[in-house]
DNA sequence: TGTACATCAGTGAACGCGCGTTCACTGATGTAC
DNA sequence: TGTACATCAGTGAACGCGCGTTCACTGATGTAC
């Protein structure tokens, strides 16, 4: 540190420093682990070095915990999609071009997600809360825009392009979703796991081709 | 009963009299209610009246009973679905109708099934066990097929009609079912549980649609 | 036809486990005088 | 500049809970002689 920490009126250490911060990602770590059952409060605590019901300092239940790591593996989820959408210049391509492949990118980055971090992915959708705001900047990416919103991005270029026809444009997202959704979880843990990785590279494929002929 | 029962060597009542079977509708009875997470060993001897440990007479851990209860829920949504098929006779369209028909058919009962017995759809499909043989008959429809085996005849009767092409046929089954299935569990309990019945036919429509489009 | 016996479905009691959560506390820190 | 004090992050101990599972048992039933 080269000068004074300008934020005034915030503690910086008391015993631990940052259990808020520790006991989050230790919550991550459990659920990139096993999913959100393994998101385990005591669990945490003990990763952080603390006694248990140190936690409820800074969260006020074990819910609210598994609320905090969703976001995460949220944000995580749209991070992995902005870096797909960056790979490819948009003033390369034409404007149909363009779109289609954002389309693509956040499919795949979806897919890519599911199999990479498969407990991250459980945790993100597993029993969801509607009473979470939807402009959650925690479960964002870079951009400020949660998954859903990327998609939501992807399409709308799909309009102006010229693509997908204004009538089919309302409720795609959710078109789009369900089918990438869907095949991640049967790979995931349904009857699809025991595909090996070519097979499974090959349905996917044919199924983002799917979705962008049948929008 | 007017005869005797043919079965010999098969002791008819003790005490309970059926307790296997007891068991089992109270495990389903409680995945209904609850999903997977509610099939409790101990609660499902309670209701059937019995001591918790007498449950280990006829199945060898909770694990085993859970999994009789994910494949009654399998054979309930065949159920569904032969029911949804038997709803029209092949010789009053073309076959290619036909054809088209069963499969809006097969996905229209695996999506009415998830909104009507919701526990029941996540008991089925969550936490699938690979090691589970393909024919298992307990998770069948009066047909002896299961919902899998199911939307593979309706698939294997469009490409009888030529209506899909031959070289499209394999995985088609993976398509179509990961759409399906996506949405039926971002509806259930995703970000798609706010939608009201209707909007959610109407895109339940549109979806059926892109897989008929888009395979 | 009657009696002795083996079977085995269900009993009764107990285990260890790890969980989320509550309570009254302590003691290092930042702040006011 | 030094001292008293309020704050509040983390401690220590304990709860009640319900779970799956194990053990040695009992007693009604079907069967063999």
């Amino acid at each position: 540190m080269t000068h004074a920490n300008l934020r005034p009126k915030q503690r910086q250490t008391y015993r631990h420093g940052d259990l808020r911060r520790a006991l989050l990602e230790a919550g991550v770590a459990l659920a990139r682990a096993g999913g959100p059952e393994a998101v385990v409060l005591r669990e945490a605590t003990r990763r952080a070095g603390v006694v248990p019901n140190a936690a409820y300092r800074h969260f006020a239940s074990h819910a609210e915990l598994l609320q905090a790591v969703r976001a995460a593996a949220l944000a995580a989820m749209a991070a992995e999609m902005e870096g797909e959408l960056a790979r490819f210049r948009p003033e390369a391509m034409s404007q149909a071009e363009f779109a289609k492949a954002s389309l693509r990118a956040i499919g795949s980055a979806y897919l890519n997600f599911a199999e990479r971090e498969p407990g991250l992915f459980r945790t993100a959708f597993a029993s969801f809360d509607p009473d979470v705001p939807e402009g959650d900047p925690s479960m964002a990416g870079a951009s400020g825009l949660n998954p859903f919103q990327l998609l939501g991005v992807a399409l709308d270029r799909l309009v102006e392009a010229g693509v997908l026809p204004k009538e089919r444009r309302a409720d795609a997202e959710f078109l789009a979703w369900s089918t990438v959704h869907g095949f991640a979880l049967l790979v995931l843990d349904g009857p699809l796991r025991p595909l090996g990785p070519g097979h499974r590279q090959a349905i996917a494929a044919r199924l983002l081709e799917m979705v962008e002929k049948g929008l």
